[in-house]
DNA sequence: AGACATGTTGCTCA
DNA sequence: ATGAGCAACATGTC
C-alpha cells in the first residue's frame, strides 16, 4: 500500500495520538523478519518509559524521536500499516510491534512481513535517515538532476526508472504510473529516448504528483482525513488503474495493463505513445 | 486452483 | 565497474 503520501497518513495517525505521551509498554512479535537485527531487551528498555517527542516521514520511511535519544524507524513494506487501537488491545496475528501509552496502543500491523523495524541510539538521527534522496518536492530534485538520472539509466524503461528511490524518494507503482500519465509518455518508453521536454514535464509531474497526494493528508495542522485515499482527485488514473475495462479519464479511451519494468503498469494508449 | 498484490534486495548476466 | 532484469521474500484475496 503505501507510498510517499500514505507513509505520511500512518505516520499522522501515530504522531496524533501518542506525541507527548509516555510509552507504559512494547509487545513484539515474530523478531525473525520485521524486527531482524533488534536486541528486543534493549529495544523495550529504551522505549519503555521514553516520551515520543516527534516525528518524520520521508520517502517511503518513518522516524519516531523519542526521550533518551531513543528513534524507531518504520517502513512499510507492501502491505503494512500503523493503527491507533485502545490501550487494551491485543495484539492479533499480524500485529508485530504494538507501544502502549496510557490511553492508546500504537500498532504496527503487515501480513505480508516486507516491512521493517529499525531502532537507534544516539544525538542525531541515524546513518540511514539521512541517507534518503532529497524530496520530489526540494529545490534539490531539479530537473537538471532529474535529466542526468535519465541519461545514466538510458536503456531502462522511464516506468521502472521512477520506481528508483535513489532519485525518485517515495514513488511507487500508482505514483509512478499517475505521473507518466500525466505527463503523457507511455511507460515503456526508454529513459533515454525522453526529450529534454518530455523530461521536463517528467519532472514537473513528479512534483505535482507529490504535492497533491501529500497536500490531502498533510492539510492544517492536525487535520487527518478518515480515510488514506479519500481526497485524492477524483481526476486521476489512481481511481481507474485497477478496474476491468477502465477508461482513461481525460480521453475517455480504455486503459492498458502489462508488465513494465518489473511491476504491473497502467496507461492511456491514446495519450502515452511508443516513440 | 492459480494469478496477483501500492516494495526492496540480491543475484546473474551483459 | 555499472546497469538491466528477475526471482525471492510471506501471506492474503479475488
Amino acid at each position: 500500500m503505501p507510498e510517499l503520501a500514505e507513509v505520511e497518513f500512518f505516520r499522522k495517525r501515530w504522531d496524533q495520538a501518542a506525541r507527548g505521551h509516555r510509552i507504559v509498554r512494547v509487545l513484539t512479535h515474530d523478531g525473525k523478519k520485521l524486527l531482524h537485527g533488534l536486541d528486543l531487551a534493549v529495544f523495550r528498555r529504551a522505549l519503555t518509559g521514553a516520551k515520543l517527542e516527534s516525528s518524520e516521514a520521508r520517502a517511503k520511511q518513518m522516524l519516531f524521536r523519542f526521550t533518551g535519544d531513543a528513534w524507531l524507524g518504520i517502513h512499510l513494506g507492501m502491505s503494512g500499516e500503523l493503527t491507533v487501537a485502545p490501550a487494551a488491545h491485543t495484539p492479533g496475528k499480524h500485529d508485530h510491534l504494538v507501544l502502549v501509552t496510557g490511553k492508546h496502543a500504537l500498532v504496527f500491523t503487515d501480513p505480508r512481513m516486507f516491512g521493517r523495524v529499525l531502532f537507534h541510539r544516539g544525538e542525531s538521527p541515524p546513518a540511514w535517515w539521512s541517507k534518503i534522496a532529497p524530496a520530489l518536492e526540494s529545490a534539490e530534485f531539479s530537473a537538471d538532476a532529474v535529466a542526468t538520472f535519465l541519461r545514466r539509466r538510458a536503456r531502462a524503461p522511464i516506468k521502472a526508472v521512477l520506481l528508483m528511490q535513489e532519485r525518485f524518494p517515495g514513488v511507487g507503482n500508482w505514483m509512478a504510473d499517475e505521473i507518466l500519465w500525466r505527463a503523457a509518455i507511455h511507460p515503456a518508453r526508454p529513459a533515454g529516448s525522453l526529450k529534454q521536454s518530455e523530461v521536463r514535464t517528467l519532472w514537473r509531474e513528479c512534483r505535482g504528483v507529490a504535492r497533491r497526494a501529500l497536500a490531502t493528508i498533510a492539510g492544517e495542522g492536525d487535520y487527518l482525513p478518515p480515510d488514506l485515499n479519500a481526497h485524492i482527485p477524483k481526476s486521476w488514473l489512481f481511481w481507474h488503474r485497477w478496474e476491468d475495462g477502465g477508461l482513461c479519464p481525460k480521453t475517455k479511451t480504455p486503459l492498458r495493463r502489462a508488465w513494465i519494468g518489473g511491476r504491473t503498469t497502467c496507461w492511456s494508449p491514446a495519450r502515452q505513445k511508443l516513440r
